[in-house]
Parts: structure tokens; C-alpha cells; sequence
DNA sequence: ATCAAATTACTAGACACTTAGTAATTGGGA
DNA sequence: TCCCAATTACTAAGTGTCTAGTAATTTGAT
């Protein structure tokens, strides 16, 4: 399942905080949402599968069930599909060639292509 | 203004095709929608600003007026920023350490940043 | 045991997306 | 000129997102 941009914010706090409460949450994102958006966020999140959630106390304590790397791949493979005909190679040169990249970043991405070379398929 | 899903499916329509009327985007799309549907979605994506339309007969001709090429980049800067902590570069890096690239893709790319690589700032 | 504060469950409204139908319009061909 | 087929304008229903309030529950503290 696909998650929104304000799901995204959710999952943000609890992949850099670990597992967490509504109100730690709440507090994470910064106070900007009324704490029961952030509880309906969290229920949302649950009915998606992104997150679990244990019973601590009176409250929740929510962890992260879709990891930050899977949600990265699926955001990037989706895009692909849908405006690079699918290919991840098309979506890399787009970048490379139009965007703005720091001599450092391209120091290594250098780096990792010449790492991946060897062992490619 | 973003582009839904859908909508970007009938820009590749105008991309792909050239300025085009209705029935000629409705067959571009396979007649899986209705020919109202495709209207619709076109009076939609003028009041986006992308695309144009002009009278042509008893029907309008519609033109992208968004490109692709900034389609991609709007897309891929609000993925960096959503995922990637703003980094195109860590968007880059994730994609060669992670998915899946062929041998000539590999190769491609190391030539473009090796030219890129003398320019750079 | 009681109470108050925290937490949850339930509900809901505003907005956007997706889809499509109906009715009105219009222009090209007979 | 007149009509019909194509096209458009308008409307709307269903679903999902985003936000938050109200009422009920619960538990830790006194």
C-alpha cells in the first residue's frame, strides 16, 4: 500500500526515534497536529500495515513495520514506472544530467559504480 | 501544481502524441476510460496550467504546456525531499547501492559523470 | 477506592481524485 | 438551411486524505 506525503512525516519520526508513542510522536512532528490527527494518522498507518503497535500502560507504543529503505525503494521503482517507461537507469541519467550534484557527490558515486562494476550483471 | 497519477497518464498522452483532441487522447489511452472521463481530467489538467487548449472545428486541441523533462524534476526534487532528506545525491546513492542496474547502464552512467565530473562545482 | 489526566474509539467535515452521466451546444455535410 | 453526430459544460457519486472534536475508557497517583 501507498503511503501520503503526511503518512511519510509520521513514519520519519518513528524511523529516527524507533518505536514511540502518540505523544512522542505528536511531540516529534512538532506540535503542529492536534494530537488525535496524529492518533488517526497512527490508526491509518496500522490499517496499511507500516506500523505495529504493543499495548505499554494506558497507551500505545508504535514501531515502524515498513522499513525506511523498502518505502525509498518502492517511491523511487513507482516513479520510475511512471515517468522514466520503468527504467531506473533512465531515472539516473535524468539526474546526473540535469540536477545539480556537489563534486563530492559525484566523487562517490563514481566510487560506486566502479565498486559495482566488477560484480554486475 | 502536482500531478496525480492519473493525470501524468494522460500528459505521456500529449507528450508522447503532440497536441491532441479529446477523442485523440481517449483513444491514446486505450479506451479503458470513458471519452467524458478523459474530458474531465483535461479540464483538470488546464486548471493546473498543464496544458493549453485551442479551437479547432466544434473541438479543442490540447497541448502540453508542461514538459516532461520538468515533470521529472519536480517529481524527483519532491522525492529527495520527501525520502531523502533533500538529497539528490542520497537519492543517487541509493539507487546504485540498492536496485538493479544493467552493465550498460552502469557504463553509461560513468561516462556521464565522468564529463560531468570536469565542469563541476 | 476514587479521581483526574491521559489515551483511545468513534465520528465527521472539508477537500481532492477518479470516474462518468446527462443535457446542451455546435459545426460540417446533405 | 437543417439536422445529426461529435463535442462540451455541468453535475455528481464514491473513495481517500487530512484534520480534529467529543465522548468514553483507563490507569497511575492520592
Amino acid at each position: 500500500m501507498r503511503l501520503t506525503d503526511r503518512e511519510v512525516d509520521v513514519m520519519k519520526v518513528l524511523w529516527e526515534r524507533g518505536a514511540s508513542t502518540v505523544a512522542e510522536v505528536h511531540a516529534g512532528l512538532g506540535g503542529a497536529l492536534a494530537y488525535t490527527t496524529v492518533l488517526s494518522m497512527l490508526r491509518t498507518l496500522e490499517r496499511k500495515k507500516a506500523v505495529t503497535r504493543v499495548k505499554e500502560g494506558r497507551a500505545h507504543r508504535y514501531a515502524a513495520r515498513l522499513e525506511r529503505a523498502t518505502t525509498q525503494r518502492r517511491a523511487i521503482a513507482a516513479m520510475a514506472a511512471k515517468l522514466f517507461r520503468g527504467s531506473l537507469g533512465g531515472l539516473l541519467v535524468h539526474v546526473v544530467e540535469h540536477e545539480r550534484l556537489s563534486r563530492s557527490e559525484i566523487a562517490q558515486l563514481r566510487a560506486l559504480l566502479e565498486k559495482r562494476r566488477r560484480k554486475s550483471r
